[in-house]
DNA sequence: GTCTTTAATAAGGGATGCGTAAAAAGTAGC
DNA sequence: GCTACTTTTTACGCATCCCTTATTAAAGAC
């Protein structure tokens, strides 16, 4: 039973969701519009943004008719309380780490940016310099630190989102880490992990490019290859809670090593090592070593490419090519409608995207190629956070009728 | 807005709906336990039981206490009303079509088979034929044709369950087959369609293994390989409708020819065309001609293995090693719970499963590969039909939450 | 400055639902 | 036959929704 019993409890519950969820997702809107929207009546509406307003998430911006200029009295719009509740958001990278503070809108307050590489510390010392920068991003806010409602995680490796673990990830020593636990000692609050496909996948539905969507991909190449799976208004994650894993895949067969044990992974193909190792063989280990000191390999790949280097092109061809078969995976089983492919730069979309086309074109079945819709851009720094916070947000906004809600307030 | 606005209506059906399906999955229950088992108080179930039995979907089955007998008023046991309603079951395959009677409780009534190749026939002819076959089996069965409320059918080939077309069937000389207007005219009953691998799905979630999972895939060889997704109880059906397409998935790199026109499709490997021409090449085209006379490839295979033929072995676990890849794609991707290949014979399953369930954890992911339990069991042709009646009873339980309920109901 | 128009709230009537608590029903034990 | 005990039903109170009809509010139109 996934769902709960109805009473009028949960009937009020689930208007008020409604009601809530059309202002956020219209910004800034009228009580008559409410009604129209959700088909719920006046009065219904008056009386359910009344307790909104009493429980302080929303408020009248006073604002009037925008623009054109009605005949009668003017609609008061209504908004969300900024202020309502903030959430952290963070993204930890190899490289860097960013911390930052969401509020009730999901803009963005204030961001804190770790240029520090974790990898070689503890995970204890790691959660103290979190912790650090966590204090640093809220009192420079000037924030109430009551006002703040959770922490949401993005961590590269696997992530087990029930126990809040981090296993085998590359930025910390040790395989298996607790950091749920170690944050939430130290904050006192709720803390959520995920992987980082997941938090953009999150950030897609809320704020990006696919909030209409019932169901799409977000593939990420943040160090290795990443797929977030949104099926029926929530990330997958499948049987092991870890989420699809995408960068396993077994793309082609010139039997390539991947760290896992296995051979021609995905990862094996596309990872930023091995697009090192193949511009190393063919470039030279002269020009990764320069080029890595100032910039990432993919773009460091563009430049090579745009100067007219042959080896590059063919390099960003075959990584190209092999993206493109695991999204053929994705398109075949799973055919969702949008698949979103997050890269680093504009330019590097721009050169790996015909041969991306072509193999994901060239392997999946004509019908479900032509109802997926495949879109790449660039990383946005802020998406991640975003997505970190809509992951605390969403428990706020909890639809009442799920069962998950239950679990996750006690 | 996948959800409907609450109002007491809704509140009624939903708690109706629960329990109906506590009824539905307890088989005898009194009213007490569901107040138990729902969590609605005794004045509520008393309230929808009297509804329920009024609607004449439920009754008294008036058996008291079974076994031991307890202290004071004995428990009144309700039940589903088997004759509350009958649907049409049929599945449609090259060599064979299925026509069964199904009652409410989900028991066969009536099964007729069709021993006709239909592929040489028109479409039209075809729907004749399969309107003689329901109207024998609701004549043998003595039901009034009155009670039947609806046509669930499983044809081979691409379905979009939406429009109620088949695309490219074996079993249709036309490429586009509007196969439920067709069968919807000749008996003013709603139709459904679906794959064989939805309906095999469906099965198992009603009747099945997977009663109680949130998330499997079943896949079966019926001519081609073919795989249901069962994700957030509901079949999976992606942006074209058609489902997932398991068959064309890429397995390898020997550059083998599909029917799509691309190379190395699982089915290019595993379909029953593939295994005899893989018999016919390895054991001559005899073997294959007049075993195909007397049984299935499959079984031809199994008895040629179990007489020692080193090729016949070699050929099953080349089938079983291409279908392990595909099952680990799914494995990756999608990690359910649970993975149910459904094969032809018992011997073939044992046979089969070494080579499939070495491939499959040599390309999955450890951890997805250790969560997803993976399991083999034959075809049951009563499967095939209780998943085709699920098909059209799913709507008279339908839940009453979704906006699909809405929209199936015009 | 008054009239018109639209928005929002308030009040009353009607319907439905849930839940609690008491009454009725039905059986076993003494 | 009476009592004890459990199930089921009935009666009542309360909450929610909806609708209709004022009432109040705030602007534009004249």
């Amino acid at each position: 039973m996934a769902v709960k019993i109805a009473d009028p409890l949960l009937m009020r519950e689930i208007n008020k969701f409604h009601v809530l969820e059309t202002i956020r997702c219209h910004g800034q809107i009228s009580r008559v519009e409410i009604s129209e929207r959700t088909l719920l009546s006046g009065t219904t509406v008056s009386a359910i943004t009344g307790a909104l307003i009493e429980e302080g998430l929303i408020h009248a911006t006073h604002t009037e008719a925008n623009g054109e200029t009605h005949r009668g009295r003017p609609r008061v719009l209504l908004g969300l309380v900024a202020d309502a509740a903030y959430v952290l958001g963070i993204k930890i990278s190899e490289a860097t780490t960013t911390v930052t503070l969401i509020d009730f809108q999901g803009e963005v307050v204030t961001s804190v940016q770790l240029p520090i590489r974790l990898s070689r510390q503890p995970a204890e010392v790691i959660a103290d310099l979190i912790e650090d920068a966590m204090d640093d991003c809220i009192n420079k806010s000037g924030v109430n630190r009551k006002r703040i409602r959770g922490i949401g995680i993005g961590v590269p490796g696997l992530v087990d989102p029930r126990s809040g673990r981090s296993y085998a990830s590359s930025v910390f020593g040790e395989r298996e880490v607790p950091l749920s636990a170690l944050l939430g000692e130290r904050t006192g609050l709720p803390v959520k992990l995920e992987k980082p496909a997941n938090l953009l996948a999150l950030a897609e539905a809320w704020f990006g490019y696919a909030q209409r969507d019932k169901s799409f991909g977000v593939i990420v190449l943040d160090q290795t290859a990443s797929l977030g799976l949104w099926l029926d208004d929530d990330v997958h994650r499948g049987a092991s809670t870890l989420g699809p894993t995408f960068g396993h895949l077994k793309v082609g067969s010139q039997g390539v090593a991947c760290d896992c044990g296995q051979l021609d992974c995905l990862n094996a193909h596309v990872s930023d090592a091995a697009l090192r190792k193949h511009a190393a063989d063919a470039l030279g280990s002269g020009f990764v070593q320069t080029a890595l000191a100032r910039t990432s390999i993919t773009a460091a790949l563009a430049e090579a490419c745009d100067a007219g280097e042959a080896e590059a092109r063919k390099i960003i061809d075959g990584h190209g090519a092999k993206l493109g078969v695991g999204v053929s995976h994705v398109i075949n089983l799973i055919n969702p409608e949008k698949i979103i492919v997050v890269l680093e730069s504009q330019r590097y979309c721009d050169l790996v995207e015909p041969a991306l086309r072509a193999a994901a074109a060239a392997n999946s079945f004509r019908a479900h190629y032509a109802s997926t819709e495949l879109i790449l851009h660039t990383l946005d720094d802020q998406l991640w956070a975003r997505g970190a916070a809509a992951l605390m947000l969403r428990d706020i906004y909890s639809a009442p009728w799920t069962s998950a809600y239950q679990e996750e307030l006690q």
